[in-house]
DNA sequence: ATGCTCTAGTTCGATAGTCTGACCAATATA
DNA sequence: TATATTGGTCAGACTATCGAACTAGAGCAT
């Protein structure tokens, strides 16, 4: 085992912690039935709904592969879809209040990690952090925001 | 969508860049039967061998599921198990010499995509981007390294 | 030395994730 | 109007993953 390992699998380990323990705070909550592939889409659904194929476009999945997660997290009742309004073959992806409500807990776990590296790292080094993944982003996710948001 | 994306997601957009550009570039160099949860596991077979327990432990998957991983390596050729000489049961996963062939190009794209992420933050950034996710492994890693490698 | 506990790796069964190919209907474009 | 593109779903097939169970080897206590 090399002692020095490749940014990308560093990079790997810290969001696979990131997931995991997301997961874990709300199957403690009792939201025991979301995998993370499902929170992956779940977690791109817009406050106003998302289509499928924007789901399927930022977690670089294919449709079918949206489809399916989404087919579940509607299952388990925590989205509907709705037509969207503005093409009459989309449909919009929302979050019904049983998923509403399960969102703070997703976010206050991820935010009480990020608090920890930044107990971990210190305040400049987790700002930089931030920065740095920010800047990265605009070279490693092929997604582009749609124009009209 | 929020233009604040947390730390995490940003994290695993980085982290997913790599992997596929490195199954890219080994797809492009003719490898184009192994998977990214293959790869992950292939990356962690150290230069003597490792075994199986280990691998899973690093991969933070079950024993069961690094047995059906490496199983489809070895049945491509990549890795072949021979007996641990340190314990009766326990086998070492090793690269065979078709292995061995591919760990080059895999290594080459994660350098190739280094450079390119240094590029787009400059030497600074990278150098604290590294440092930071190595001091975040620390509390992001489960996995603790063997008393005797 | 013996008995018990723990561990390495495999098998079985089941579920979830993922992709390609195909399809239909709505929308966009020439 | 005709053609091309796109949104979402279905079907089929393969991979990833886990819990449960099992056997054999190793470790530990007596």
């Amino acid at each position: 085992m090399t002692s020095q390992l490749s940014v990308g699998v560093l990079m790997f380990i810290a969001a696979r912690d990131v997931e995991n323990r997301v997961i874990e705070a709300m199957r403690r909550a009792g939201v025991d039935d979301i995998t993370v592939a499902q929170g992956r889409v779940a977690a791109r659904i817009g406050p106003h709904g998302t289509r499928l194929s924007d789901l399927a476009e930022q977690a670089q999945v294919t449709k079918q592969t949206a489809t399916a997660l989404v087919d579940r997290l509607e299952a388990a009742g925590y989205v509907e879809r709705v037509p969207d309004p503005r093409d009459g073959r989309a449909r919009l992806v929302r979050f019904t209040a049983k998923g509403e409500a399960m969102l703070p807990v997703a976010r206050a776990e991820e935010q009480q990690v990020e608090r920890e590296w930044e107990q971990h790292l210190g305040a400049r080094r987790m700002r930089d952090l931030r920065e740095s993944l920010t800047l990265l982003r605009e070279i490693t996710d092929p997604y582009q925001e749609p124009a009209d948001v």
